[in-house]
This record gives C-alpha cells, structure tokens and sequence, in this order.
DNA sequence: GAATCGGAAGAAATCGTTTACAATGGATTT
DNA sequence: AAATCCATTGTAAACGATTTCTTCCGATTC
C-alpha cells in the first residue's frame, strides 16, 4: 500500500505549480496546450486519482447524493420496491460519477438532526427523501430549507422537486379494468388508512366507480394492514358478515393473495366467481394460481428520474417539471378472467 | 440558509484557539475541566455541528464503509436478500455512526479501478465486497492489497475478513431431511454451475446421499438457471426421460416454485408424490400451495456481522474469528409431509 | 523608447479540521 | 534559588485540492 500520489508530485515532475496542475487537469483554457499535454501524460504515468475528499472540502460539493429513510416499521427495507428503486437511483449515480449515500435515521426524533448533519457536513450535496409514514415538521422543514431536495411523494407546500407513483390512477385502473369485465359488485381490501398511499387508493376506486355509473357502498370497504393475513381476514370477515361481491381490489398484492386463498377456501372460484386485482406487481404475483392481475408501479423509473433531478439541480441545469407523476401499468394475468366487454 | 458554525467561532467566543476547541469536543483529558464545559456549552448553543470533510481531510478518515458489488446480470439487486443484507448493515452502520457508501460498477473492468478509486479517495474506510460472479483477479488484487476488506464469500488465498452463508450445510441439510421423511430417489436441480453457490449446493447434496449410504445417480442432476421458468423445464425434462424419482432438493427458491407447478400439472401430488425443497426462504415459498419447505439463509445476520466485523478493524479493535460461517436453518412447511422416522 | 497588453504560470489564501510541538506559568523538587 | 515538572493552552503545520491574486515576460502600440 504506497503513498498515493497528489498534485504536489506531478507538479515536481512537471516543473511547475500545483495551480497549473488542477488547471491543467481541468482543462483551464488559461494553460498552454503543450503544459496541458504534459501534465495530463505525468500524472496518467503516476496513475494520478484525485482525492475528491480534498476537492469537496475547497469546492464545498461533494459529487455525493443521499438517500434517506425513516427506520420506522413499514419502512423502505420492507417495501417490495426498495430494490428497484435502489437500482433506478444508482443507475443514474454511476452514470453521472456521483456517489450514493444511504441513511437511516434510529428514531424519529434523530430525522431531522441526521439530516441536517448530512447536509450541513456537505458530506452529500442533496438528498433523495423517502416520506416516512408519520406526518413530520421536521421533514418540512428540511424540505423547505433551500437544500436540494427531490421528495418521493406529494408535497402539498412550496414548489419542492417530487416524483411520485400515481397511486390514484392506479387504484382507477384497476376498479375500471374490473368494471369492464363486467363486475358489479366490487370489494376493496385497503392498508391501513393513516397510509397516504391507502387513501389515494380508495380515492381513486371511488372515483372509478362514480365514473361509471357505481354506487360507492361503504360496506364493501374493509381496512386491512397490508400482510398477506389480513387480506384472509378480511375476506372471511365480508364472507360472515354475508357480503355479496363479484370482484376484490386489494390495495396490495400480499392482501390480494391472503383473499385469494381466503376465497378459494370458501369454494368461490378465481375468476369465475370472483375477480381478485392487487398492487405492486411483486415477483409473487406471476406464481399464483390463477396468477394475479395486478399494478405495476415504476419504481425503478422513478427512482432513476429523481437522481436525475437532484443532480441536474446540483449542477446548475433547469429541471423541468419540477413534480413528476409516473403513471402505473395494469399487468393484466389470470385472475380477472375474460375479456373486455 | 446561514452560514455554517465552525471551530473557529467557537474559539473566537470561548476567547482559545481551534485547538483547544478541537481537542475539548474530542473530550481529551489534556484540556481544563472548566474550559470543556464552556466549550461544550458554546457549542450546543450555536448548533454547531462538525465538518466531517475537513475531518476526513485531515484525520484521513471518512468513518464511511462502502458495499461494492458488480453490476453483472445476476447482481445483487436481482438477488432475493440483497435488502436484508443491506438491513442488516446499515443497522450497525448507524449503530456506530458511520456512514454506508454503495456503490457498484457500471463495467467489469471498471470494477477494480472503482474500488480503487474509493478507497485512495478516503471517501470510505473500508469496503464490503459482494462477489461477481465472474472470477476476477482484480478482486483479488484489493483484497490482498491490505486495504479493510470484508469478503462475502470464501476466499481462499490469504487471511482475509469473510463471512459466508453456509451453502453447502444448507444443502446438506435439505437433503438430509428427505431422506429422514423417507424418500430415496432424490433429484436435484442446481443453478449454472460457474456459480461457487451451485456447486456449494451440489456438494452438500451429494455429502448426505453418502453419508446416508445413498447411491449417487448422475441422471438426476439437472442443470437450470435460478429462474422459475427454468425449475419447471427441469422437471419436464425428467419427465421426458422417463425418470423415478419422490423428491426434489431445487437450488433456489424460485425454481422449486417452477418445478411445484409443472409436478402439479403431471397430475403429480406434492409431498404425497413428490417431496420438494427450496432454498433461500422467498417470502413467496410462504404462499405457494402446500407452502414450500426450504433452507434459510441469514442474510440480514451476515450484513450485520460483516459490518461489525469492518468497522471493529477500522477502530484497531481485534475481531475474532477472522472467517465466520454463518449456519442455514431448515424451515419445514408442508411441501416435504409427515415427519420424521 | 516608454507604456500597455495579454498569455501563462506561480504564490498564497482558503476550505475546517487534527495534531506535533512550543510556550506559559505556577508548583514542586533538590 | 535554580532546575524541573505538570497542567494548560496556543502556534502553526499539515491534509489535498481550488481559486484569487500577482508576477513575469515578450509582443504590440503610440
């Protein structure tokens, strides 16, 4: 393990300053071609790498974004997305030479002081922000600060860069898909309702259903936690309380399967009986029997276009819009049977 | 957004130098009681927070670890615990105040310089290195290059930090229980076998046929690809051949799904027919129909404990043992019947 | 021939810390 | 009373880059 070689050497090799080095390096229009040349030869022979610890300290950037979590339950290691999303981000990172930074904060409180620290630090130039479940001034305040910011969700505030999933239209999707196919009599299994993500669903299953001419009946609406058991649960709640339903929406594919197990174990057939539609599109719903239909929500997209804006921002370009919201996909399988009608 | 504080301020109100400010932060006994106290008090009211760069700078030190793994097909992030593992270090990252770099190379060859180019950096102080999959000798020059190094995996030449999942006891131990529920031909389907974790698996099958005085049969070896639709082309192709066989031990999870599905469509009965095992312990072994007997793998445990291990070099503490094997458990669900004989 | 200009490179300050070393002054030792 | 020591604190040199001045020198201008 050698010393590693700095400005210092190559400018004693070359003869000349450390200021016409990192110029030169550069590629400062203000040093002679010839010194250039020479410079850039010296310290590919050295295998010269910048130390960018030094860089970040002078330039006060640090070519470096975070990406930060709140560690509460439910959190981004339990999402069935976090990797893609990861990979969306990192895509962009590595294209762009910059470096990833992933945080998470111990408790709730330690949020905001984690993240100023990071930011205060320059140890990142910008941060990537995923919302965590509980309603946070704190996070506000991060937000509205003037750092860089890309917000993965709704900001209702200010004019903030967000990316979000549309969980609205893709919770309309689904309804509409299962209104079509001729269902009458739609249930909807939702996460817990203090989840923004739950209410947007519910909203846009409403609004499908108005759309078309449906009574929204309240009845059919059973609020589950997003496990796989609590979608059985709530399928065998409807069936005692003597519900009548042709189709299930669940507010997530782990939901979607415990109904469908629920169901098939009270004898209703899939599709026949009852169509089942879920959200996510996780690798399970291709191995299902029937396989689910399901939404597909970007996250790997929409990881990648927050990157990019954070670091278009953080190199002086306009971004343009400033709030994106990436459409969902309706994966259409098995579970819905028949065709359009 | 105001100015940041930093020590000089600090020392400017305190009427001492930046030293003294430095090293009453740092709690050295060297300073006065007194003068600690009202540094310490200065600092908590002017919100001052470090500047980890020019610490870094200086101390050449970035308290940051990095994970590092290749951006081949078959990646970390297409494999199903790369985000317990990555739980797993972040947890003791935070724990310890450090700070997780990830990073991953857009190309082979650009791998060693990226490692390289992070560690001359001081932008981390030690590295997690996730294998590639390809046998690559620039790999090897960093791990023995003297640089913090925790390798996942077995590595053979050399004393290098390692953790590994035990992929050959899984495996034996998979094996091992068809044979105790009383299956004799047991056939295996392994992942490509320029995987060291095929071969492992292959290996441990293999140790228990013999150790249970069990022939060998080369014929029901099938070589796949990890994927589902591969486990279930497996199954056809023994069924083509015109094979015996009561049980299957699958190299992952995603193929013993494969192979469930096209044994269920033979009209095959699982277990009562055909016995099946997995490996890895997918949340979807849990919802297949039965639900899948497999091996599970402690990722998160291992990401932990390859954390630990990094940081306690990097804080000159021993660690002790300097290779860990991190043991598999068997966990039995219905895809394997009865108990015990 | 003096003044001006402009291209090129060097000197030095700077970023915010840490740390080796020196300095201070009062108490203890001999 | 001189020498020594200890407890504190200050001075200044790092760390490795970037960047703002200067400076230098030859060429052009009046």
């Amino acid at each position: 393990m050698h010393k590693n070689v700095t400005m210092k050497d190559i400018a004693k090799i070359a003869g000349v300053s450390t200021a016409t080095v990192s110029l030169a390096l550069a590629g400062d229009p203000r040093v002679n071609v010839k010194t250039r040349r020479q410079v850039e030869e010296i310290a590919r022979r050295l295998k010269y790498v910048p130390n960018e610890i030094g860089r970040s300290l002078r330039a006060r950037k640090a070519e470096t974004i975070a990406l930060i979590f709140p560690n509460t339950p439910h959190n981004a290691f339990s999402h069935p997305y976090f990797v893609q999303l990861l990979e969306g981000i990192t895509e962009v990172v590595v294209r762009h030479s910059f470096h990833l930074l992933v945080s998470t904060s111990p408790t709730e409180s330690d949020e905001a002081a984690s993240y100023d620290k990071i930011l205060r630090n320059r140890r990142a130039d910008g941060i990537i922000l995923w919302p965590s479940s509980i309603r946070d001034d704190n996070i506000g305040r991060i937000v509205e600060s003037g750092f860089p910011v890309v917000y993965l969700g709704k900001w209702h505030r200010g004019d903030v860069l967000t990316v979000e999933r549309d969980d609205f239209g893709g919770a309309y999707m689904a309804t509409e898909h299962l209104i079509r196919r001729g269902r009458r009599r739609i249930a909807h299994i939702t996460g817990p309702l203090d989840f923004q993500v739950s209410i947007e669903r519910l909203e846009g299953y409403k609004k499908a259903l108005s759309d078309h001419g449906m009574p929204y009946d309240p009845d059919l609406v059973i609020e589950a936690d997003f496990t796989m058991e609590s979608g059985h649960d709530a399928v065998v709640r409807m069936q005692k309380a003597g519900l009548k339903y042709d189709a299930v929406f669940a507010g997530n594919d782990r939901m979607a399967i415990g109904a469908m197990k629920a169901l098939q174990s009270f004898g209703r057939r899939i599709p026949d009986d009852v169509a089942v539609v879920g959200c996510d599109n996780i690798e399970m719903a291709t191995m299902t029997n029937p396989a689910l239909t399901t939404i597909h929500q970007p996250m790997r997209e929409i990881g990648a276009i927050a990157a990019e804006k954070l670091i278009r921002t953080l190199t002086g370009r306009p971004v343009e819009p400033r709030q994106t919201v990436v459409p969902a996909e309706l994966v259409v399988r098995e579970s819905c049977g028949g065709t359009d009608r």
